[in-house]
DNA sequence: ACCCTAGCGACACAAAACGTCGCCCAACCT
DNA sequence: AGGTTGGGCGACGTTTTGTGTCGCTAGGGT
């Protein structure tokens, strides 16, 4: 039946059957795997094949052991290479993380990957082996909230719009008094913050850089006004000027504080900076930590949340901020 | 010149060029871009072509406007059809994410997509649309600590491990007093927290589970020794047991709460549970929360990163908890 | 009615893909 | 050592397919 036609299939087919480079299959592998997708081909076309396509393609052979094995080259950078235990693995761990802290219709878009990530690891749990499912978990950093829900054609639109330099017609449901009012937007840039998304532009007329919340734009079209740019604007300056309640000072700091080891563990293990320095804990089992980190509320929300195992020396505003934090709670509880 | 031969690789080429369903690309386009490519074939030919592809791969064709434009079934995973502008949006933001939350080579085994994503918006770059690196941004979530970096062959030897249902052996950099030392063992399941990967295991000849983080895996073998599952084990389980400081309760708790209007606005677009109620700000402005919520450390921390703009009420332990903690830290201070 | 553009069927030539056979090499077995 | 086996590799003849070309047809725009 399936005996030849269909030789491009059939090429394509094996290349998504070659894993890259540690990895590798066998020639007679492939032809097995071939025969089990309907291509029943000769071992010596296999041959062929393979030779043929590594003048195209990275393809890398070891001929040591004698059933020779083709892997691609690791470096090979594209989405045809068989999947491997340790990609599914971390697009299994990479969906779980942005589930959180994307829009679903943007971790849509990524779904053919992870799709194909557990398909491949369904196919081993058939074969008898694990059960990834049960095996795998990544925890998020931080209170996972839900993330608002956003209109399909709203995150095309604005992907379009904001890379081919349009202006889009929306209507917008305000802050205030939810009311929806048009406007015509050019947009400037986009911020994902924690799970909501912000798209930046300037509105009709007018040149001063405003917010919109993705989610409160109920319809999107692209507009007949021609585009008006903000040459200079870009996102990070943005931030930068504290846009976001993150003002990321240019300038760094030097953090003192002293921690206890089960912080000294944690830090350790993940630096707050690459410029860090832990101490030996001294006789009360406080650790000295000494740091470069950037000026920013972020950092210091961090060392608020872990209460009083950690006390800041140095900067004095800083120790003085938690200072008066911890006073004003306490007065709001009293 | 490249007159014909090759056409495998035509083929590919443009399969990469079709782009998902509300997208398209018309047969003459096709010819342009194959052109450019040094592909230079008679239009029937690619007529013919996609004909023959259609058979095999979910591509769509609409013949209402004359030049027939084709396009992928939106629906159809694969990583073949050509980025568009929102994949490619989408991607650039789960890397900026996902490099503080995945160990690097975890990263790196998604660079092939993310390579591809940049590709395409340097592509538009050089056609004189947006600079898209000045015009996006994630904020993460939280403090961005710097993830622990991994050897690439233990992520590898990990992944293969413990779906292949493997023994390994290790030598392993033990936490106290930093010294190697030699394990054989099981993989039952990979936790990924912030940004430490904790391998779950069983040690030699003992059953009961313990924790290896992955940056302290110096060496990694296959081992000879037979594997020894624990069928009945689940990382969630594991993790529901307080294994990671997070004690996911099963039971929820129902969350009351004073909290300032912008606490309030930031919950009404980002819920921090499917079943939560915002009042009418009172005559001093504070928002009354009532949220079910699960009784979880990881929450309540959550809630102390607002300070004085969260008045908790209910539960009584969570006040009570605030309230000590503040003190702690005014204690430490004075 | 007139281009002009594209789709489409047909045809013929050239270039492939394929199976098959035979040879050779190396590892493995007894 | 010698036989055996699995698989790489070259060659050859047949079959299949890819390709340009031509001519016809159908819309759209002027």
């Amino acid at each position: 039946m399936g005996t030849q036609r269909d030789t491009l299939f059939r090429y394509l087919t094996m290349l998504q059957l070659i894993p890259r480079a540690p990895q590798y299959k066998a020639t007679t592998t492939l032809q097995c795997l071939l025969d089990e997708r309907g291509f029943s081909v000769d071992l010596r076309s296999i041959q062929r094949d393979l030779e043929k396509m590594s003048i195209h393609f990275p393809l890398l052979c070891d001929k040591n052991e004698r059933p020779y094995r083709w892997s691609f080259d690791p470096d090979f950078k594209s989405g045809l290479p068989a999947m491997d235990t340790a990609t599914a693995l971390t697009l299994v761990l990479a969906e779980e993380y942005l589930k959180g802290l994307l829009p679903q219709i943007a971790v849509d878009k990524l779904n053919p990957q992870f799709h194909g990530a557990r398909k491949f690891l369904d196919g081993l749990r058939e074969n008898g082996f694990a059960d990834w499912a049960r095996q795998v978990r990544a925890i998020p950093n931080g209170k996972a909230l839900l993330p608002a829900s956003i209109a399909p054609p709203v995150w095309q639109g604005i992907s379009d719009a904001l890379l081919y330099r349009q202006a889009i017609d929306v209507s917008y449901l305000s802050r205030q008094k939810g009311e929806l009012k048009q406007f015509t937007l050019h947009p400037q840039g986009l911020v994902v913050r924690h799970s909501v998304s912000y798209l930046l532009a300037t509105v009709n007329q007018y040149d001063d850089i405003r917010q919109f919340a993705l989610h409160r734009i109920r319809q999107l079209t692209p507009s007949k006004a021609p585009f008006r740019p903000q040459s200079e604007f870009s996102v990070e300056g943005y931030i930068a000027k504290g846009a976001f309640g993150y003002p990321l000072a240019q300038q760094q700091v030097e953090l003192v504080a002293k921690i206890d080891t089960d912080v000294a563990w944690l830090l350790a293990e993940t630096a707050v900076s690459e410029l860090q320095q832990l101490s030996e804990p001294d006789q009360d089992g406080w650790v000295t930590l000494i740091a470069t980190v950037p000026n920013d509320q972020q950092t210091q929300w961090w060392l608020m949340g872990f209460g009083a195992r950690v006390q800041v020396l140095q900067p004095k505003e800083w120790r003085e901020g938690m200072q008066e934090q911890a006073r004003q709670v306490l007065a709001l509880y009293s």
